[in-house]
DNA sequence: ACATAACGAACATCTGTCATGTTCGAAAGA
DNA sequence: TCTTTCGAACATGACAGATGTTCGTTATGT
């Protein structure tokens, strides 16, 4: 487990270069080639990078996001406070859904004492709830996809029409006031979409690097959001913009 | 993980006796008071014993089934040969729905380098399954049951009757040709029931002590299901029994 | 075809984790 | 009050996972 930071640094650094030598990257990271090896490997799995003899080539594009793996542990202090904050603004006997994303993932295990209605759009979220002895943990049907293990398809949807909940936790790839929120997967914006229609309430959760970020797949304007809550690196005119919109900013 | 034969005989004695000092169950098991301490520490969250000063007094009523760690581990040499035969049943591209419990897992984890569309009906199998590439994961929706993390309630039944499978695999409680196939838990038994009409063809598998016992809930009768696996130490009778009732039986 | 570099299987080592045991002060019950 | 049980804290040992090293094999370039 202590080898992500160094598969984060191997990624980064391929990304930058394009490609790089295994004995750079030893070199780099300190670690053996072997050690590397081993590290491409696994990243090759992951699809993150391809390799070939000597080194390796990224295939991220810039579009694309780093598998689940590797931003689980990302700025987890900031997540973990983000994830607090919203739960304070859950009240006890609540239902509430909570969108996949590592940030949700904390926002799920912030709410694992409470006394709720819990669904998670998400596998990860859901392992981590099962054991929970004071909620009411509720599965989504759906399609896992791989890694992210987020829940999609038509039951998935089917599943949301079917409840009303009192508030929807969503997660974003990039939220701004021109573009509103967006996701990077079709589906999961889909799926978004689909959770935002089934709650009184909207609260996003939004690192504040998002907050000037767009992806591909549309999923709601600012306006349809009632709370965004963000970290303190959201600049005083994202803010206010989000304010104009007609949403409540929470800056942790 | 090496604690787990302790747990099933401290399990059995104390269910025997009724109740049982912590001094008598260290002599038992070989094992220090300190460490059965911990161990009815354990058994007691699962609810299968009451502690009391000095002790411990069983809660399992003769009609209950033990939590699912403990009955993970047991016979899984005949329930992974259970799951073999089952496997081979399949044929590659079929769409399965495989029932919760323990025999079950073991199907599933049979499945894993299969190249089939799954929907398990409990998240320990989904658990199992998320990382195989070759097979579509479909995931119901439902509550989870504490422990089993069988998933039950209306989005389940609404999940099975959105779709149509080629084969559904059903566990047991009890399957006798007279009650037909019975499960402990009346929810689960209403599973069972939607898993069953949402397939083409229903395979039924039971450890051989299971075809001589009968549980609370009826599910279905002999004559609903096409094939049934069991081990060799189900009797002449037992077999004659089922063939009689149109059922293909098929020991290992 | 040959030489060289990279690869990866196998083994050794190290480290952190988990189950267990031991000790001892605290708490419950007679 | 006295005895027994309890459980927190620490020590021990087994074990799994990560890393490094060695060496025979394989691929690539000249």
């Amino acid at each position: 487990m202590g080898s992500t930071d160094r598969w984060r640094q191997i990624t980064d650094a391929v990304r930058e270069a394009g490609r790089m030598g295994v004995a750079e990257l030893a070199a780099l990271t300190g670690a053996s080639e072997m050690t590397v090896r081993r590290d491409l490997e696994v990243l090759a799995e992951q699809g993150v990078l391809e390799r070939y003899r000597g080194g390796a080539r990224s295939l991220l594009l810039q579009g694309e996001e780093p598998p689940f793996a590797l931003r689980a542990q990302e700025g987890s202090e900031t997540k973990r406070r983000i994830a607090a904050e919203v739960a304070a603004l859950i009240a006890d006997g609540e239902s509430v859904v909570v969108d996949s994303g590592t940030t949700c993932l904390e926002v799920a295990r912030a709410l694992e004492h409470r006394r709720l209605t819990v669904m998670p759009l998400s596998l990860h979220a859901v392992n981590a709830l099962t054991s929970a002895a004071g909620l009411t943990l509720l599965v989504p049907g759906g399609r896992p996809r791989p890694g992210e293990l987020a829940l999609t398809g038509p039951l998935t949807a089917a599943s949301l029409a079917a409840l009303r909940f009192d508030t929807a936790v969503i997660g974003c790839c990039g939220l701004t006031p021109a573009d509103g929120l967006t996701a990077y997967d079709l589906e999961d914006a889909a799926v978004k979409r689909a959770a935002i229609a089934s709650a009184r309430r909207v609260v996003a959760v939004a690192e504040s690097a998002k907050l000037s970020r767009t992806a591909l797949a549309f999923v709601a304007p600012a306006s349809a959001l009632h709370v965004v809550v963000t970290d303190d690196g959201a600049s005083e005119e994202q803010t206010a913009a989000l304010v104009a919109a007609g949403v409540t900013v929470r800056t942790v």
